[in-house]
DNA sequence: GAATGAATTGAACGTTTGTTTTATTCTGCT
DNA sequence: AGCAGAATAAAACAAACGTTCAATTCATTC
């Protein structure tokens, strides 16, 4: 009838975001209903209103989280290093680690941008477009400098993001292969496309 | 109250295929009602289910047929040639050719498999198993003999496979590079990928 | 221990959904 | 000319949808 016991706001708003990527991610945005989304929080559908105002605001809230966490994980992670072969090995090692720790929000991110209202959509494209470009200067300087080899860098950056993000649409953590052998060969295949392999090896720390 | 004017069921069941996929491709399956796409059609609702028993089968018909086409095409295409260089080259040929000749309905099989029942699915992973099993033969055979090198078939194929799946997303015919341009670059850098650059070079017909 | 605000329920709203049924009209064949 | 059957319209169905609102209980403060 009213208020459960042991209730408390933040955790509720905590439970219902991670429950709307887990639905979202397997049975997409549209086929999640709100009602579905609360039983799975342990909810009444009500209750979700108090933290979002609808539907499209939820799925906004966890999309440009997705990405504002993104770009600051790569702000964190970018080298010094001159060097475009280890700046690029560090974007690749860093792009693979952050989708593969989140393979659902990546998903959602992916397939559900046109849900999105006009303005929003744009937000998030633009969230989107400065990400790329840092791996597009990435690209550019190691090709003005002879490091690398392309036809052209917008086309191969667009083929590598394909490439490194269409891990987690096969990875299971759980099989054959380990994050990090898969990394390490994902490495290995993108510094042969842009040329880069056989003058200089570049290696990957083992994280945690 | 009935029947129009003119009216055809053949047309009819093409035009429904038609505005389904592009209607699908654009506001996704769960996204698209029956009456929007009757509206779309130019017809009732009702009529709809004259040609396809329920959405779902609606689906599942684009679906396979996607599939089915996309294997045919393959088969047609794949040359009598030995060499992997060349038979690899023919497969992201075909395959560059033929999902951006039918971007609407690569989009569609990419993003609603999650629609369909567990038996229509597991049936639309075979066939896509069938077909990838295409590329990593390609691939295991260049790198028994040596001309290819690569750490994991299994994962150069989902690698080759994204990253020219992917040029449907970013790929539009009217801007600045033409579909020739793109599949030749595209090639050059799959060569490179697998460590077959250096060696040989591989011609792109260059089709009508 | 009463008052206050935060958290949640239960019921209801008007729409829209996929689908079915029945009646009606057109087309092609004989 | 007439008939069979294919093709469609119109209306209806129950179920589910996103969302709102008032009522109610819990946790906290004084």
């Amino acid at each position: 009838m009213a208020r459960t016991a042991g209730s408390d706001g933040e955790r509720t708003e905590a439970a219902i975001r991670e429950a709307a990527v887990s639905l979202m991610a397997r049975h997409g945005y549209e086929a999640m209903s709100m009602r579905q989304l609360a039983a799975e929080v342990g909810v009444q559908a009500a209750a979700l209103y108090r933290y979002f105002p609808t539907k499209q605001d939820l799925l906004f809230t966890l999309l440009n989280e997705h990405m504002e966490t993104l770009i600051a994980a790569w702000d964190a992670a970018r080298p010094r290093d001159m060097d475009p072969a280890v700046r690029l090995a560090a974007f690749v090692d860093n792009h693979i680690r952050f989708h593969v720790a989140r393979r659902h929000s990546t998903h959602v991110s992916n397939m559900e941008l046109r849900s999105l209202s006009h303005e929003r959509l744009s937000h998030m494209l633009r969230l989107r477009a400065r990400y790329e470009k840092e791996l597009r200067r990435i690209l550019r300087e190691g090709a003005e400098d002879g490091r690398f080899v392309m036809e052209d860098v917008g086309l191969t950056a667009m083929a590598i993001i394909q490439m490194i993000t269409g891990v987690i649409v096969w990875f299971r953590p759980d099989e054959r292969l380990s994050v990090h052998e898969v990394t390490k060969s994902y490495l290995a295949m993108t510094l042969r496309l842009v040329g880069a392999a056989a003058r200089e090896t570049v290696n990957v720390p083992e994280h945690a």
